[in-house]
DNA sequence: GGTTGGAGACTAATACGATTAGTCTCTGCC
DNA sequence: GGCAGAGACTAATCGTATTAGTCTCCAACC
């Protein structure tokens, strides 16, 4: 009885003197512990073994926060989202046009360096019943059609031009990260270079349209 | 001894009459079998578990012909790689220009869609030392860069618009397989604008440098 | 024709991660 | 002091990967 009270090795002071009951986790610890494996060491090593281990858990206690496996990887899909959503959304701020389009591009491109994991899990394939993880989808996206309809208004033919946009977008950061470019070439002049790409290709797209036609 | 002679329980008959010695398989059909799989049901859904039941055989016997579970999905991406390469360079012989990178674009796009699982297998990290995997990427790069030299021709500022290519097919084929595109517009209309952006971002980066500066 | 070598399948055994069920304790509140 | 519930724990089950060791059959060689 003298060892382990509680069977704690945590990092830290456990409890919140305030509000909360008792000295647990938190939903939003377990993300962040989470967001932390995934960027560190690639979302296939996120396992609920060393989620538990990073938080000085045991695995079973884990589903008091998450839904098991599938609803870390939630999580920290969630948080990648959101987080994205909010460095896009701060690039944009007080720009449009090309400004915008690159800031908004520099914006997406770190993110997903500095955080690799969540940007992965973010790919995931997302049901079609979970409204929040949609709806965190939907916030980073409109921040690139605010930026694009600079070059359109037509809403039916923004789509396709956004749709354009994050797929070089997501496309660069996934090669990228994934180590798909094999080339010694510098990535950043390549990225610039993308973004130059599809600013001019949306001003030859609007030129060719110079009416909603 | 009356009951199971082998323990077989395979479809079919089990072997060649011909020139292989024994009933066995063969890495060939392996690979065949893992590609099935990930492209039916999603790369996850390759275990090596799933993958013997599939050849009628007990999951140890699969270690004679690849290498683990990373071996099995490493022969996926390796088939997928191939493939795809030869799927590009069809599209591309005996055309130039823009009309070459329509072909290959819609090419490349035909691959992902008809073969989620091979396609997803190849964006994974490829190891420094894995020349035959490496050698399969670049021979599917090197399609892209022979289109694109039409707009380009210094080699180190082709490297950049390959870059920008490569990322806004690869981009747009996960974003329609992982269904990432939310709104119902039509994809093919929307590749197609893709194709259009990359296409107009080019003939501007070309006419912005008649020569190679 | 018998022998031998090896390929290739199998069973047995181990380890690890996910998940569920049931238990125990601490905290805050009445 | 007693009660209710949050939240951690142990025990147990299951699926999958992986390794070790065994067995059988085919084919080439003597």
């Amino acid at each position: 009885m003298a060892a382990e009270t509680a069977g704690h090795a945590a990092p830290g002071p456990r409890r919140t003197p305030g509000s909360r009951s008792r000295p647990g986790l938190d939903g939003a610890q377990v993300a962040d512990a989470a967001v932390a494996i995934a960027d560190a060491e690639g979302l296939a090593a996120l396992t609920l073994s060393r989620l538990a281990a990073q938080l000085g858990v045991r695995t079973p206690s884990l589903y008091h926060h998450v839904d098991g496996l599938d609803g870390a990887r939630r999580a920290v899909a969630l948080r990648g989202l959101r987080d994205l959503g909010t460095a896009l959304r701060d690039a944009a701020v007080g720009r449009s046009g090309p400004d915008a389009l690159r800031a908004v591009a520099d914006a997406y491109r770190a993110y997903a360096l500095a955080h690799p994991g969540a940007y992965a899990a973010t790919q995931r394939v997302v049901p079609a019943e979970d409204d929040e993880l949609r709806a965190a989808a939907a916030r980073a996206t409109e921040v690139v059609f605010a930026v694009v309809r600079h070059w359109e208004d037509d809403e039916e033919e923004l789509v396709h031009l956004v749709r354009a946009v994050r797929s070089a977008l997501h496309g660069f950061v996934l090669l990228e990260s994934g180590g798909g470019f094999g080339m010694p070439a510098p990535r950043d002049a390549s990225f610039a270079r993308l973004v130059d790409v599809q600013r001019a290709g949306l001003d030859a797209h609007a030129a060719g349209r110079p009416a909603s036609s």
